[in-house]
Formats: structure tokens, sequence, C-alpha cells
RNA sequence: CGGGGCGUGGCGCAGCGGGUAGCGCGCAGCGUUCGGGACGCUGAGGUCGGAGGUUCAAAUCCUCUCGCCCCGACCA
């Protein structure tokens, strides 16, 4: 491709609405164009790498078992009644209404689609486990649209669904699938981090995703760097030991933990409204007191006790309640109740629905507001004091906290989640009837998972992950050509045609080459080139031409080479391969 | 949905104590340049997001509205 004639341009300046360096790379580098809030085009450089990743995705979907299909972006709505998403896809889902006044969902996910599918045509064990797959545009009106294409509304997304006979196949093709996206990372160059995940509206049982850990990232992760456990920090789980985070408090202060509990004991603690305040004021570290939440989930008001050096994981919450509705009661809420907001009390209130999380039964004992102003109680302890309609794990872990698995300390990181895979079971199934018979004639639901990849966000992840100062750096494996070819001086002799010559050459020999033949200097040209990160530059000029020679740089290094124009492209094709 | 910010040529911005728009980059033409975003001259390009209002007069003041960005909520 002659640079002179490629359709869009690159930019000196980044449109100020691109915050995050991959939204900025791609605009300036002319890959990609914004329509409208996460909407975007991709012109030819970005579309050129968006199809590599592509091609990388799907051979690694074939070489698994996938078998590719095209599914319908316009899907009836009664389907997602059917599952029953309709509810937790809420307002993501796209409707429209036809001429018939018939309404249709724009395909946020295409699991009901697939359940149909394979309810009309598999019937027996015998056409298990089926991999089947996708790759095409996908729409969800998120809340929030950000970062580029990091999170869009319409975007292109590669899903695989698997269909097994049963559990221990479903957890088969899910290895298998594990397996299949680690090679697609590596191939692409791109290191990930797989984490456990939070399941979501969807359901299932075990979830992961794979995360390029970088600072913009819209994820947390935690992981403990002794044994390798890393998990989502909406999922993460971390050992409650009594002095998590509250290191270094000596044992003097911890009244009343002794074999022989002391009563509860009311204390004024005047003006003391929120933990910290009521830690400060009796001497006692944050974990010695509880800490009251109040919620609003699927209209029931919860009241929620966590210890009090601790937060409430909504995630987590809101699994434990399995609401598809959550959110933090108003004051007017919680007053109603006959709470005293500031200093509120599990203890003495009844008629509302309490969650404890499982903090809260270490065994020390606590203090806890007293439900009446300026006072709080002491020397609280569960069960023995209140009790709770369900004690679980609703805290939000935290750097600095201890490894749920060896106990080491915890460390976080912001990540972009490029890749999940679910376990989804037998839910979608039944509800489609996507059965099968097994060898006795006896009828089984089919075990289904599906594993996702977001493949503009994978391309917006790799930018974020590598570049510099000067512009994008292409992995070998995603760049849209992999030779850039910079002719300087063209009214010298002989510049143009070697030139051309080298172009023709390059491309006969199946090289994709971008070949800057534009009348500019060679401040311009260079920095196109940084900016646009194909890995390997070429550079003919007056200077290299004196030695019959072409200069070689990598995108990567400072210095350059000279390569003899006589069997270039042999040379060209080992530089490639050696990248 | 809550909080904050911004809409003026393709991009970045100025103008906003009212008087009908300007700068840099980019673009077109000519000439001189040519190894890390060269220079000179000439030129094209703007319903000042939209609607309504105030005024003799609105990019500028007022009201409404639309769009975009950021933080949070939310997000297979």
């Amino acid at each position: 491709m002659r640079l002179s004639k490629l359709f869009g341009k690159t930019l000196r300046q980044a449109p100020a609405d691109a915050e995050s360096i991959s939204h900025q790379l791609l605009l300036r580098a002319g890959m990609i164009a914004q329509t409208a809030a996460g909407i975007y085009s991709y012109l030819p450089l970005g579309w050129r790498v968006l199809r590599k990743i592509e091609g990388i995705v799907r051979e690694e979907m074939d070489k698994a078992g996938g078998q590719e299909v095209m599914l319908p972006v316009l899907q009836p709505f009664e389907f997602w009644q059917q599952s029953g998403r309709h509810v937790s896809f809420g307002k993501s889902l796209f409707t429209l209404t036809d001429r018939k006044e018939h309404t249709l969902a724009l395909g946020p996910t295409h699991e009901e689609i697939m359940a149909d599918l394979v309810h009309r045509y598999v019937q027996s064990y015998r056409e298990l486990p089926l991999l089947l797959y996708q790759m095409q545009t996908k729409l969800r009106d998120e809340p929030r649209p950000r970062g580029g294409l990091l999170r869009v509304r319409e975007f292109i997304m590669k899903d695989l669904y698997s269909f097994d006979a049963d559990e221990a196949g479903l957890d088969q093709s899910y290895r298998r699938m594990k397996q299949a996206y680690s090679a697609i990372y590596e191939r692409i160059g791109l290191p990930v981090l797989m984490v456990e995940a939070d399941s979501g509206a969807i359901g299932g049982k075990e979830s992961d995703e794979f995360m390029v850990l970088t600072e913009g990232g819209e994820d947390e992760v935690i992981f403990c760097s002794a044994c390798g456990y890393a998990a989502n920090a909406e999922k993460a789980e971390f050992a409650k030991t009594e002095s998590s985070a509250e290191q270094g408090q000596s044992p003097a202060n911890r009244e009343g933990q002794s074999d022989n509990p002391l009563p509860v004991q009311e204390i004024a603690t005047p003006g003391a409204k929120t933990i910290l305040q009521v830690a400060d004021l009796l001497g006692v570290p944050a974990s010695h007191t509880l800490k009251a939440v109040f919620y609003y989930a699927d209209g029931e008001f919860v009241f929620v006790v966590i210890r009090g050096d601790l937060e409430v994981n909504e995630t987590k919450l809101r699994n434990a309640l399995k609401c598809a509705d959550l959110r933090l009661a108003t004051e007017a809420e919680v007053a109603e109740a006959g709470i005293v907001a500031g200093f509120a009390s599990p203890v003495g209130i009844r008629g509302v629905k309490f969650l404890g999380d499982d903090s809260i039964a270490s065994g020390s004992s606590f203090i806890v507001g007293a439900n009446k102003p300026e006072y709080h109680l002491k020397n609280v302890r569960y069960p023995r004091d209140f009790q709770v309609d369900l004690l679980t794990d609703v805290a939000v872990a935290q750097p600095g906290h201890y490894c749920p698995k060896c106990r080491a300390e915890l460390s976080s990181d912001r990540g972009i989640e490029v890749g999940h895979v679910f376990k989804l079971g037998t839910f979608i199934s039944e509800r489609f009837g996507a059965s099968y018979l097994d060898s006795e004639g006896r009828s089984h639901p089919i075990f289904m998972g599906s594993y996702g990849i977001g493949l503009g966000r994978l391309l917006a992840a790799i930018v974020e992950q590598s570049h510099d100062d000067k512009g994008i750096i292409w992995p070998p494996s995603v760049t849209p050509y992999q030779i850039h070819l910079c002719a300087l001086n063209l009214d010298k002799p002989s510049v143009l045609p070697t030139a051309e010559k080298v172009y023709r050459e390059l491309q006969e020999q199946n090289i994709e080459v971008l070949f800057d033949d534009r009348d500019d200097s060679p401040g311009v040209k260079f920095n196109d080139a940084d900016l646009l990160g194909i890995p390997l530059r070429l550079t003919l000029s007056p200077r290299t031409l004196q030695s019959q020679s072409v200069e070689v740089k990598r995108r990567t290094a400072q210095e350059t080479d000279l390569v003899p124009l006589e069997n270039l492209a042999v040379r060209v094709k080992e530089l490639l391969a050696g990248l």
C-alpha cells in the first residue's frame, strides 16, 4: 500500500476527547474514527490489525475443534424472556420494534440463539461434545462507554459456546478453551494473567478472566505473588484473620476477648458517627468495630453487618442476595426501618433482613452502634447478641489482606479484561429444551460453556501495553503491514525508481509493505513510521544508494543496519522471521 | 442515574465586560529545502452543537435542548 493513497491520515495532536493512550494513538495513527459515544469506525490500517487478530483467534478456535457459524444480530425478544436474561441484562439490551410491532433485541451475546440451534439439531450423546463459535458484531447499551475501544456499545466479539453431555465434559471443554486462549495471547505477544472472575448475571459456577495488566485498566486484580492466587477484585477472597490489615495492634487493646466474655455494655460516644471516629475515640482498631450498611435489593431493605475495617463488595452482595437490582438505601429508608444512622446496630432491631459478612464471626467481641444517638455498645458478640439471616463473604479484598490460599500478603493491580470464560451449566439449555439422549435412551440437559474475546478491546489492550512516546509498537503477528518502506528525497535521481522496484519485489514475495512514497521531509516520514508502529522499517535514500543498500531499523531499536539491495527480499524475510 | 468538564474550519486552541470570527497544525498552488514533524509567498475552508428569548445588534447574555469526555454507580 502506498501511504500517499492510504485513506486516513496521521494527526500530530490527538483529539481532546481521547484520554487513554490506546485511544489517542489509534486516533492519531488514523486507525479508527469515532462516530458516536462508544461507536467507532475502523479505517484501513486499524481494520487490517483487527483482521489479523481475528485470523489468529479463528485458527486457534479451529485448532481446538470449534466450528464457525454466523448468527443473527436481530433476535426475537421472546428468546430473552425464555432465558430470563432480559431481566439481568436490563437496560443494556438494545431493543427495537419492527413494523408489525414485534419487539426484537439487538444481540449482546448469543447463548439464546445457540441454545435454540442446538435444541433443534442435537439429539444424541453421539453428537457431543460440540464447540460452535462466531465472530461478529454485538451490541450493548453500556451505561458508560469509555477509553476509546476499551468499552464500547458496538463491538466485534468472538464467542465460542461449548455443549457437553455432563459436568466432566464441560470441565474438559473449559480446560481446552483456556489452553486455546493462552495460545492466542502468546501468538499475539501479549502477556496476560488468568484470574478468577465473577460469573455475573449470566450465572454459572466457574468463571475466569484473562487480564492484561496495565495502569489504565478498568478492572482491579487482586493477586498473591507467593502462591499465584489471582482474582478480579469483584470476586477476590481473603483470609479474614483477625489481624488482616490491622497488624501491630497490641493484645492489650483487645478488651473482652478472653474465654470469659464480658456482657454487652453501653458507652457514650458523642459525635462519633463513623467507624474511624468511634475507633479513635475508644482507642481500638477499626477491626474491633462492626459497620452497618443498608441496601435495597429488589425492593427489600437489607441490613448488612461487616467488620469495621472492611468494605462491602456489592458484586458479592448481589450474588449472595440473588438480586438483580441493588442500591444503597436512602437516609429516609434507613430511618423508616427504625435505625439511627451513625449509631446503627444489629442488636435489638427486628423486622428487617440481616446479612452478615463472615468476618463478624471471627470470635472477638465488637463495638457496635447502640441504635440510639451518641451511644455505642461494647463487648458485642455474634451470635450471642444478634443473629443474621445469612452469613457469607461480602467483603472487598484489598492489598495488604492475606491470601486465602497461602496467607501471604495480597497485592493489587489494574487490568483490562481481554477474555472471559464461563461454565454456564444447564441453566440456559434447560430453558431452551437443549437436551440429548444417552446410550440408554434417557434424556439429559446439555452442559453449556461460553468463551468470549472482544476483538476491538484486545486490539486496544495491545496498544495500551505496547507503545512508547513516539507511537504504537505492533507485535509482528498483528502488525497492519510487515514492512514500512520509507523513500527519502524522491526528487534525487534513482531514489524513486529504486524504491518502486523494492516495493514491487517485496510484494512479489508476499511481504506486506506500506510504502511511504509521499513527497515529505524525512522527519515527517520517520515520525509517522514510529506512530504507525510497524515493527520493521526500511529506508531508501541517496545516502543508502551510494552503497547500493537499504537501511533497516526495528521499531524497538535505536540502531540501524545497512542491507544490500541485492537479494533484499531474502534478507528481509530472514529479518521478519527473526522478529 | 449522581458529580465534574467541554462543544468556535479536518485536529489543537483563542475570542465570551455584546458590534457579525482569529491563531497554530493540516489542506491546495508556486518556489526553495530534504536523515527525526523545514521555509517563503499565495489561497480555500466556519449554520461559533441546536432551538427559543433579551437587544438596534448575540460566538458572547438568559432559558431549554442535543452531543461528547472524565469520576462514580453500572457493566456475559
